[in-house]
DNA sequence: TCATTATTCTTCGGAAACCGAACTACAATA
DNA sequence: TATTGTAGTTCGGTTTCCGAAGAATAATGA
């Protein structure tokens, strides 16, 4: 039904989606920081002072989504948490010493992976992924897909699923 | 620090990271099906006869995960467990009609979207961006990384956070 | 054969990531 | 001033994961 080079392509992103998510989990367990909070750490630290609001949009979180995870580097005291002074609703996020320094010591390990791998690569090589890997990130996040054509085919039911699951496996027994 | 180019790769990569989650996510909120759940059920599909662990070995997931996933399937219907007859103690999955009727009508939104560009394109650069893909999945998932040289800076304090959280923010206002 | 050890899976409890909806301040506008 | 808008937060809910402990069954060895 496919091409072989489009499955073969698809498994690759595959293998790549999962060595990040690996990495991610091993890298929380050492560190205490989970990739999301590593995200918006990093993100607050490009930009130097920014809101919160501002975070979610570049992320594509939810403004929920980043009080929470903001809340948490605020207590880990990576990250400072201010009331703006002309617009009082707002609030101004800055990086904190610590932060800094976590970020340094802490790079991800996806990074730290793919830099050592990445650099032994020869500069032919090196270009040819990035090109492949952007052009890939134009296609993905290229504009709204409908998702429209997904018929109701079995979907889950959440309300039922619970009592139903005690249920079968207790019949089978 | 880095070369230019390997940051630019590394956003690069956290772009279509992003994309990927994104999709899921709305994959999820119209089909009931989540990545995982996606993933799973895939993985059932392609093996035909499975037992838990094997999908949690090949998917890199623990098996209480793994129990949890299916639990779902199951309920929806999507899948089968029964008990092994040789041995008892194992779980053999099936995928159902109706599971693979999920798989064709609901192939995730990652797939979709790539599939449409990646056809689209010359058939050079789809090779340039598999072989990038590729030496980049090997690159990931090269060996076991020491997560050692990762010191302790800062490190979240799980106990200590929610009580500061509330209280700090309570004092702000 | 019986007791011990291993295995396969499930259950339980817990952290975190997300989100939408309701809510609180504050700002801007008419 | 009253209304409408905006920035963040809180609340409640779902899902993903995991580790540790448990139950059932197999395999092993004395």
């Amino acid at each position: 039904m496919d091409q072989p080079i489009t499955s073969a392509a698809l498994r690759a992103i595959r293998r790549v989606l999962r060595a990040a998510d690996q990495g991610g989990r091993k890298l929380a367990s050492v560190t205490g920081l989970t990739p999301s909070q590593l995200l918006v750490l990093q993100e607050i630290e490009q930009r130097g002072e920014t809101l919160p609001s501002a975070v979610a949009a570049s992320l594509q979180f939810g403004q929920a989504t980043v009080t929470n995870i903001v809340d948490r580097l605020e207590a880990a005291k990576l990250v400072t948490r201010e009331r703006g002074t002309s617009d009082k609703r707002q609030v101004v996020l800055r990086i904190t010493e610590q932060g800094r320094a976590v970020l340094e010591n802490a790079p991800d390990l996806l990074h730290k992976r793919f830099k050592i791998g990445f650099n032994q690569l020869p500069a032919w090589e090196q270009a040819m992924i990035l090109a492949g890997l952007e052009r890939l990130g134009e296609l993905l996040d290229a504009g709204e897909i409908d998702a429209a054509p997904l018929i109701d085919s079995g979907v889950i039911d959440r309300d039922l699923a619970p009592e139903l699951r005690r249920q079968d496996r207790d019949t089978n027994r």
